[in-house]
DNA sequence: TCCTGTGAATTCGTTCACAGCC
DNA sequence: GGCTGTGAACGAATTCACAGGA
């Protein structure tokens, strides 16, 4: 399911080139994945495609809009505008792609007020009336980790259902609360991992590594 | 193993709080999974717990930091210095995580020279000469779609074993590199999804929805 | 008694392989 | 002949459940 932004991603990219047909295999190679994967996550979809053709393009693209609800547009709101916030309140990708920011919340009075991409900033005690009167339903967090959960719990009593959060802590939401994150240092720390295994492997190879916790773990570990 | 850097930052935190010690209960419910799960997962590091008390916070932390390869810092270099580059630039996890920024890498003539969090913003061409002579290991990709596969293919070839890609494509890179990608749009585009699941199912529970295809469609996705 | 470590059972996602249709 | 749709086989990850040590 998180692949079909991804498809949507290529298909988008074959139309626009002109091109009106596609096969499992072809869109399975742009997407990074195997064509079995990709004919059966379309086919959840009830989208036929062609037996001996392939796709089509358009239909497609319609089809996978539909299901991640990108014929509507959604509006969200951008809590927290340090460095990433502001970021991300500039970032233009948001809007083409039906998320609107209705919204920009921020905690600290230097920068409540101000404009920042077309629009001002508020004070998060606002929240409650701008999610209603917006009808916001996304939250992106972009706040220091100390304050993360009592920011998304307020949120989440706003009426928000819907949260991506860049703060490095585990957030806990009520079930009917979507909740998704992103962590730079997560991400960088799996990449060390893998690099340190690199090396180790490396001194086994040259007979350089003495035995050694990391040798006898080293093969429990998936490939990538 | 993408949830050892999850624990250690629980273990982290209750160090900080003074707890020496964490059952397997505890660490799961801080970090979000099930508890045979920790166990299992810790269970490979070789790392004991003690029967009847659990773990020893302290030793956990040095286990888990070796094994992810933050015993050494690493070099990293950061390319592209839009809206979203200069907010990692200026992110301060980086250091404190063992992650240092090396250089700063830009094609745009006016960016390039200008100094961002300390450090001087050098051109792409010279990727080649600062990779190997800071050693960089890990590149941070901040730069448009449309470039993204040749600076990493170039950042590749200049040494790069492992890519954090930030830009909204798939990249293609050598199986001796990692690669880890964050995608904005992809996130919120699964968020827009459940919430228009919640949104259809609410429709169904009113006896408000016609027969449909999302209708069928529903039950088959996971819970969330 | 409490909590770890781990085989066994189960669930989930992926891949294979081929029947069926264009 | 080419390509989809899908049952069946497979493999990986998760969870159960309990033996055994502190």
């Amino acid at each position: 399911m998180s692949r079909l932004p991804v498809y949507l991603r290529v298909l988008v990219d074959r139309a626009e080139r002109g091109e009106h047909t596609i096969s499992s295999e072809a869109l399975a190679a742009a997407s990074g994945v195997n064509s079995a994967k990709v004919r059966k996550d379309l086919s959840y979809l009830g989208s036929y495609g062609t037996r001996g053709v392939g796709y089509d393009v358009e239909y497609l693209i319609h089809q996978v809009s539909r299901e991640l609800g990108l014929t509507q547009d959604w509006a969200t709101c951008i809590v927290g505008l340090g460095n990433l916030g502001l970021a991300l309140a500039n970032y233009q990708g948001f809007a083409e792609r039906g998320f609107r920011i209705a919204a920009l919340l921020d905690a600290d009075p230097d920068t409540v007020g101000q404009q920042v991409a077309g629009i001002e900033v508020a004070h998060i005690d606002e929240c409650e009336r701008l999610v209603k009167e917006h009808e916001i339903s996304i939250a992106v967090l972009a706040v220091p980790a100390s304050g993360a959960q009592a920011v998304a719990d307020r949120l989440v009593a706003a009426g928000i259902t819907s949260i991506l959060n860049f703060a490095p802590v585990v957030l806990a939401v009520p079930d009917h609360v979507s909740l998704r994150k992103v962590d730079l240092s997560i991400e960088l720390q799996i990449l060390s991992f893998y690099e340190q295994r690199r090396a180790v492997e490396a001194s086994v190879r040259e007979g350089t590594a003495r035995a050694s916790l990391a040798e006898v773990t080293r093969r429990k570990w998936p490939k990538r």
